[in-house]
Parts: structure tokens; sequence; C-alpha cells
DNA sequence: GAGCATTGGATAGCGATAGTATCCAGCAAG
DNA sequence: CTTGCTGGATACTATCGCTATCCAATGCTC
């Protein structure tokens, strides 16, 4: 298919995907002249992951490219896969080390993993996620309990565990693949959303008087 | 305190505190002269809550300003808080309603919400989040089955319990309100690092390099 | 096979975001 | 009285993620 099909099908303007495959994260066309090059139904579905982590997971272009890197090279295996989208998920904002309360932080993370006998590796950017919170926490006068975080951690592990055993090896390495990423990536997003929306509920039961006790309207939807 | 202790204090330049009170995130000093202007612990602590806001939870000055906002006006509760936050996380890339696909997305969310009897405002932004995540793997031909919904859904309720039981109502105010704020901005944090650290461990005891049989992976990791 | 639209490839520009840097003048304390 | 730190204003910078423009070579239509 031409450039013009592929943008119309993908909903991306063909700017746009030339600045993709400029960046490396889309391959070229099939050249079949000097001005003419031929798309496939790979090139759509990349498109399509791409925007997906883009619009919905809200990676910089720099990650989506270290991802699909490591989608394409048939090497990766899946446990590998998983760290590089973890690494370019990593925490946005990287601590300095030379921070005193940082170093508590982090050792209090490590001690956490440790006991929960999680097998994450020592430099997992997930160490530096956490810890970074758990500073910022106690900076703000929130001290972590380990009765607090215990919920956190369970939902993790039912999450996980559900996930994990959601892949199937079966089948072809690229949609294995692609599953896996999307899962990670997009479900985290669905994660997200749910707790916000959880948050909402129990909240207006328990402080918002406003709403009625009946039902939530239903006549009233919309934007 | 004068502005530079206040840098020290915080870690922050001058200069980005300056822009700070530019933006309307933080207030003016109280002004002692035409060039002077004392700072108190109040500058301090509000500094600290933008630190961590924009650190680990990675918002834009113009959703951090949206909070603060919210949290300086004593006539918002708690509740009214906690939709000012999440209407400020919001989806970062809204969608657009003219999509079909998004319609049906959409309707799915309102669906399950429904379902659900949660409470949450039918113009809420979560519902368009969670909807776009939706649309998104459906275009990927991952389609949502409520089975798999099931897990995030118990462990959203799960933490949202314990999140907002949690939160204690007696004490000044400004206090509350800044526990609370921290607690969905910071504590997502801690989540979604938690959840990638289950993942990882999960993941290392079924593909990880014990791997018996199956393809080994080729240790090509991470970056 | 003439003519116009479309492409690939390259380069330049743009708008938003989040700060930095500079300048100026008024104080403040030694 | 001098030195150096403010507050306030303005200007500049860097990065990101696209857009826009240009050009020459095609392809497609008639």
């Amino acid at each position: 298919m031409k450039v013009s099909e592929l943008s119309d099908l993908s909903g991306l303007p063909v700017q746009t995907i030339k600045y993709y495959i400029r960046e490396g994260l889309l391959p070229k066309g099939a050249a079949t002249a000097a001005t003419r090059a031929e798309y496939d139904d790979r090139h759509l579905e990349r498109l399509r992951l791409i925007k997906a982590l883009r619009e919905v997971g809200d990676l910089p272009i720099a990650s989506v490219k270290r991802i699909v890197t490591a989608v394409d090279d048939d090497s990766v295996g899946l446990h590998d896969l998983l760290g590089t989208v973890q690494y370019a998920l990593g925490p946005r904002t990287e601590p300095h080390a030379e921070d005193s309360g940082w170093q508590a932080a982090r050792q209090d993370v490590d001690a956490i993993v440790a006991e929960l006998r999680w097998r994450v590796l020592p430099d997992a950017p997930t160490r530096d996620m956490l810890a970074q919170a758990f500073l910022a926490l106690r900076r703000l006068g929130l001290p972590i309990v380990l009765t607090q975080l215990r919920p956190y951690i369970e939902a993790a592990i039912l999450i996980a565990e559900h996930e994990v055993g959601a892949v199937s090896v079966e089948g072809e390495r690229g949609k294995t693949v692609q599953t896996a990423v999307a899962t990670n990536v997009l479900y985290e997003q669905v994660l997200i959303a749910l707790r916000r929306m959880a948050q909402e509920d129990v909240s207006a039961r328990r402080f918002g008087e406003a709403a009625d006790s009946g039902e939530p309207p239903h006549g009233a939807g919309g934007p």
C-alpha cells in the first residue's frame, strides 16, 4: 500500500509517518522506485502499536524506539523484553544519588524486595521509581508503614500473576511479543483508571453529600 | 526566612521558586520592604508538595496549579478536592469524539461502571481514560473480556477502600488535604512500581534464566 | 506521451513546556 | 559606604514532537 493509504488507515498524517521512519520507529517501505515504496500490514500494525504507546501510554518517542527495537530483535526473549519495556517506562525523573535521604529510601525498597523474595534485578528502574515515591512521601511528613503498603503489594501480586499467566507462548513470536508489550503498557492505564474510579466511588459514599443516595443518574450521560 | 534559605531547604533554585510564584503555584512572600520578603514554613511545605507532584507524579505545571488552587480554597470539600486532582491528572491525550470506535469504547466503560454501581460522575476524566485504553486494545486486536478485567477491578476496589479509609478527617484542613493529594498522586506511583516489580518477579520465575525448555533467552537484555 | 498529482528524502520551522539568565534598583548589615 | 542579596520584570534557552516546504523522480490518467 502507499503511504497515503497507510496514513488513512492509521489515522496519522503522512508527515508524522515520515517522522517515525526517520526516528527509526517504523521500518522504511520496500522501495519499488526512487520515489515509491510499498508498505504492508506489518507497517500498519506497528503504527497502531506506536500510536497506542504514545497516546495511551504517553511514552516519549525515544522510549517507543527502544521498545520496538527489542520487539523486532528475535534474539530477545519474552522476559528480557519485559525488562526493556520497564527500562523504557522507567522513572521519568532521574534521582540524584548524592542525596542522603535517597540512600535511605532506596534501602527501604531493597529491604522490601528482599523480604518479599521478589526476583527483581538490583538495578531495575522500578526500584528507583519506588524509592522516589518513598522519599517524596517522607519529605511530606508521610512516613511509609508496611501495613499501609500491604494492600498495594497484594494487589500488585494479584495482578501480575493474572497478567503473566495470560501470556500465551504459543503462536508466532511477533504476535506474542506485541501482546505482551500492549498488556504491560495499556493495562497499566486500565489499572490506574479503575483505581481512580474506585476511589471516586468510595469517596462519594463517604464524603459526598451532593450525590443523592439513590442510583447514579442513568440518563445523565454525555461528555 | 529569605528566598535563598527557602531555596536551600527545598532544593530548588531561586529562579525556579520565582517562576513558581509567577505561575501562581506558590504565594508571594510577605513583603517587608521593596526588595525584601519573608517566607515561612507554609511556603516550604507547598514547595515540597509541588516538587513531589512534579518529580514523582510528573504533573505539568498547569495541573499542579489547579491542584494547589483547590487545596488553598477552604470551600472545597475533601471529595471535591479528589475530583479536582483527578481532573488535573486526567487523560494526557484528549480523545476526539468523532471517532466511531471511541463511542463504542466509551459505552463499554459506562456499562461497566453502571454494572458495578460505582458512583462516578458521567463526565469524569477517568471514564475517558479507560475508554482510550479500551479503544487502543481493540485496535491492536486485543479485545477486552470482562474476566480479564476482573482482577484489575478487584485490585482497584481493594486499594481504594484502603486508601479512603486511611484519610483522617480530624485535625486542620490543610494537613488533611495535603495528605489526601499526596496519597492520591504518590501512592499511584507506588502501585505502578509494585505492579511492575511483581511482574518482573512472576516473569522471572516463568521465563527467566533458569529456563528448562522451550526457547532459551539470548541474554541480550536491557539497554 | 503529456500533464498533473504523489512520493521519498532532506531540511527548516513551529508551538508548547519548563525552566534559566540577565538586568535593574532598593535596601540591609557590616 | 560599600558589598551583596533581594524583588520584579523581561529575555533567552533547550527539548520534544511534530509540520511545512522544497525538490526531483515517478506513476497514473487521458
